[in-house]
RNA sequence: CGGGGUGUAGCGUAGCCCGGUUAUCGCGCCUGCUUUGGGAGCAGGAGGUCGCAGGUUCGAAUCCUGCCACCCCGACCA
């Protein structure tokens, strides 16, 4: 497919902006840096709520929930914590409004300031903490596997729909546990977990690895993280699961009596994924003609499209079709009849084109006559005709068929765009050229981090975890080096 | 917070340099008829504090001053 986005061209932020205007997703709010996720785009992200849900239940998790404010203090007791949030973060300062003196309208009442300033959560690790120490005395109370469905807000300075907003909801896993390898072990699982739902419902590969320290989570021991590749070049973090040892565990006095009567520090995790996914997915699979959706994660799978002319013709093609759609929701899939009379044919296909539906189906006189009917997916723009009998196993291969291979189309594209290089001109050159994942040796050091960070733009997305460590020599400093690390610009 | 840019109808825009009829065009919207196998055609219609405030002038969307808002590039970041 040679599309704009494949070319990597200056103008890709401005088609990803048109991209969620046309297909209806979400828009910039008059509130700074909030976004409006609109109908369509909530349902997509609905989809992959309920996914991830029901995956977190499946491995023991609960839900819970907590306040949307932090008292100042809590965030000041991590220290590394409050380092890497304290430049983002919303303040309440006040709790009333009163009519200004002059009439101009409402002003904040200086009588009502608050004693101890409330922020708003940049995420909650400090808040729940507060409430696990009161829920935790003994080894009998651990584990604590609660995730919480929330939003949160991080005053970013520049803002970007779905990718960076100040206001974003997300998914945050909040556990405790009495080892420090079972919460390792949790962490890794919930990575996998993010993986799995990435590669196997979002159709978008991803590499696992663990981040270096300065791109670490602030107040983790570890970071793993799940790493996709975007159609213009740019990686981006998709999802991440940090192993907080005992951090706050320490910052909030939270220990349980072993079984031998000790007292110990209890062990962390968090992890978390947000609406950003949608980015990812927008990013990953859009074309130039719109949105591909994967078939696991549409609101709705097959659009079906009436063609007809005058009243007595709808009547026989209207029956048709609707029997066609019962057929095919008994099957169980999502479909979405649209006998709207406002809107021709033509405007109907490209509507669903614009929208990533993956199967559309069109009927009409001429089908009918040979018991006919038009199948187009999506992904390819592919049309054919089908018989009408037996419809609904066609469409049911059909869209596992989609989903297949837009993941096998997206995961060939990402590997194209993992380089191996050895010298730094090379690493510059493949950046700049052909972008993607670079994977080069690195000494290990923060400095060098920073050095080619600095020259490049590129950072380290993550010491794959997939990948026997190999003896080289660092691509910049030509120390010795253990491992190839990925390098990429990145969203 | 540094550098650059832009504000004209719901959206996208022309006009501004060089002041002068009723502020241009497209999309969308409303009404009617004809249409319907790839974003329909024709006819008619509605919709404007030209970002805000002040100034210059007989006359300001246009020139000057101040303010505000937004966008892009940096720093920051899921």
């Amino acid at each position: 497919m040679a599309n704009k986005h494949t070319t990597r061209n200056e103008d890709y932020s401005k088609w990803y902006n048109e991209l969620v205007d046309r297909a209806d997703l979400a828009e910039h709010s008059d509130v700074r840096g909030c976004m409006v996720i609109k109908p369509y785009g909530f349902a997509i992200w609905e989809k992959m709520k309920d996914v991830l849900d029901r995956k977190f239940k499946e491995t023991g998790h609960t839900n819970a929930y907590f306040p949307l404010f932090i008292p100042k203090s809590y965030l000041s007791k991590e220290a590394s914590h409050v380092d890497g949030f304290a430049k983002e973060c919303a303040v309440v300062t006040h709790y009333r409004l009163k009519n200004a003196d002059d009439g101009s309208g409402v002003v904040v009442d200086p009588d009502a300031k608050l004693e101890e300033e409330l922020i708003v959560r940049p995420t909650s690790e400090t808040i729940i903490w507060n409430s696990y120490k009161k829920w935790i005395q003994s080894h009998r109370d651990l584990p604590i596997l609660i995730n919480q469905w929330a939003n949160v807000v991080r005053w970013e300075m520049r803002t970007r729909l779905f990718l960076r907003t100040a206001e974003f909801l997300w998914q945050e896993g909040h556990t405790a546990h009495a080892t420090k390898q079972e919460a390792i072990e949790e962490a890794e699982k919930m990575n996998n977990v993010y993986a799995e739902f990435v590669e196997k419902y979002m159709a978008v590969p991803v590499i696992k690895g663990v981040k270096t320290e300065s791109e670490r989570f602030a107040g983790a021991d570890e970071t793993y993280c799940i790493e996709a590749l975007m159609q213009d070049g740019k990686a981006l973090q998709a999802g991440t699961s940090h192993f907080l040892g005992q951090n706050f565990a320490k910052a909030f006095d939270v220990k349980y009596a072993t079984n031998e009567g000790n007292q110990e520090y209890v062990w962390a995790t968090s992890w978390g994924v947000s609406t950003r996914l949608m980015g990812a997915l927008i990013m990953a699979h859009s074309d130039d003609e719109g949105l591909v959706i994967p078939p696991r994660l549409a609101p709705v799978q097959v659009a079906i499209i009436p063609i007809y002319k005058g009243e007595e013709e709808f009547g026989i093609v209207d029956e048709k079709a609707k029997e066609i759609m019962r057929n095919l929701t008994e099957a169980g899939l999502r479909v979405k009849y649209d006998d709207d009379d406002n809107r021709r044919p033509g405007w109907k296909f490209a509507e669903y084109e614009t929208k990533g539906v993956p199967v559309r189906l069109a009927i009409g006189a001429r089908d009918l006559k040979e018991n006919i009917i038009e199948v187009a997916r999506r992904d390819t723009k592919e049309k054919v005709s089908v018989a009408i009998s037996g419809i609904e196993n066609y469409v049911i291969d059909l869209l596992k068929d989609i989903q297949k291979s837009m993941f096998e189309r997206a995961k060939s594209f990402r590997d194209e765009h993992i380089t191996d290089v050895s010298s730094f001109d090379e690493f510059k050159d493949i950046l700049e050229t052909k972008g993607g994942f670079i994977r080069a040796h690195w000494d290990g050091t923060q400095e060098t981090e920073e050095k080619i960070k600095e020259l490049t733009k590129a950072t380290i997305r993550c010491i794959p975890l997939d990948e026997a460590p190999t003896n080289g020599n660092c691509v910049f400093t030509g120390n010795p080096s253990k491992q190839r690390v990925l390098f990429a610009k990145a969203y």
